[in-house]
DNA sequence: TGTACATCAGTGAACGCGCGTTCACTGATGTAC
DNA sequence: TGTACATCAGTGAACGCGCGTTCACTGATGTAC
């Protein structure tokens, strides 16, 4: 009975283990080509396994991409964290507006999917749930940076700032005409001006100040 | 001579009108579901045409989507300019930014070509034209809105706060969890607290006050 | 230790679908004389 | 006015493609006795 239960431990990890080289495999492709023109055969391909067989570990080519992006949001939100941990006020605003627009602009297939997820209503209910979890992530670390003068004041800041921070990303990740790096530039200008802004704007200097 | 080049004019004249109507059918299509899940095919049965017969007014379909698009954005740069041409400072941003939310809720797929396109960069000369057209008659009215120090900081102004606008959209038109109106009210919020935070933060008020 | 059976990850081929676009052809209209 | 020819919008069928997913089957591994 206790080996039935080790044997079926380690057959549990080994199945996470090969969920883990799938996701790595996708994002590996995801990394060639924007997400939505990944198949599933490419990213099988990657993994060095037959097509089919990402259906023993995935109901669904979504779920796939959805854990894909779960993972790859992880060291966003923890950039944030770290920020959020050792400073506050408009410097802090500023480097965390940095780095979502750096961050995304090497992730790009993760802000597609993060748009594309956000924008398209129809996601099933465990998508969705973890779609919402990563926001979550990100409005609770705003909050510590966008004090309102109660807590609902607070998330509506920090919502705000959130969909500044995409609509920089949506806006001028392409503009047509520039070259990457003259946008990276421009983006972070963008990014700076909405810091400045929102500094000014929202942040009382009583609540928690530099 | 005279003659035909009456008949070329009529001819050219039919033609944009046969143009029209495709556009208003494929319009028509985008109404009832995203625009990238609108084919040719129910383009054309909307049209009353054959499906190949497009292909005699346009050389593709990017071409139709990018036509369509440009239509549908007419109204929003009309409803800018007035507001803009009426009113100044941070009730003209407020309203502006209400519009726009409405807008983009009344005009889904416009909203969705338009974030497609801005956000994929593999778009023809003439397609990529276009799009920063609209986008520049945007920035133009809000140049008006937030004034800087020079026009270079105007400019800075217009893009931030555009960004921001898109942002509103994309991250909430479909937040999880919740009903239609009840986003709306939230957009609107969000929207209401990013005009007062630009009002506070960009509008210098020597420059150009209410 | 040896044998019969059960389990299950993994496979290749096929299913079923929908799409954008092309093309040879039709038939109505206009032109030339 | 009548006839032969040219033009060209419009058509239906087919091309060629790629996709997500299913399914009957294989073969290795584990289990029972």
């Amino acid at each position: 009975m206790a080996k039935q239960r080790t044997f079926g431990k380690l057959r549990d990890r080994e199945r996470e283990a090969r969920r883990r080289l799938i996701v790595d495999a996708a994002l590996r492709v995801f990394a060639t080509r924007p997400f939505d023109r990944a198949s599933m055969r490419e990213i099988a391909a990657e993994a060095g396994i037959a097509a089919s067989s990402i259906y023993t570990y995935f109901p669904d080519q979504q779920a796939l991409f959805i854990e894909a992006m779960t993972r790859e949001s992880a060291p966003l939100i923890e950039k944030l964290e770290r920020i959020v941990g050792r400073s506050r006020g408009a410097a802090a605003l500023e480097r965390v507006t940095i780095a979502f627009v750096e961050f995304f602009m090497e992730h790009d297939s993760y802000f597609r999917m993060m748009t594309h997820f956000m924008m398209q209503g129809e996601l099933g209910e465990e998508s969705a749930r973890r779609v919402g979890e990563i926001m979550r992530s990100v409005f609770d670390n705003l909050d510590r940076l966008l004090p309102g003068k109660d807590a609902r004041s607070t998330r509506l800041n920090s919502h705000s700032y959130f969909a500044a921070l995409n609509g920089i990303l949506i806006t001028f990740r392409r503009y047509p005409g520039r070259g990457r790096d003259e946008l990276v530039r421009h983006m972070r200008q963008v990014g700076r001006k909405l810091a400045a802004m929102a500094a000014s704007g929202m942040i009382e200097p009583g609540k928690d100040g530099v």
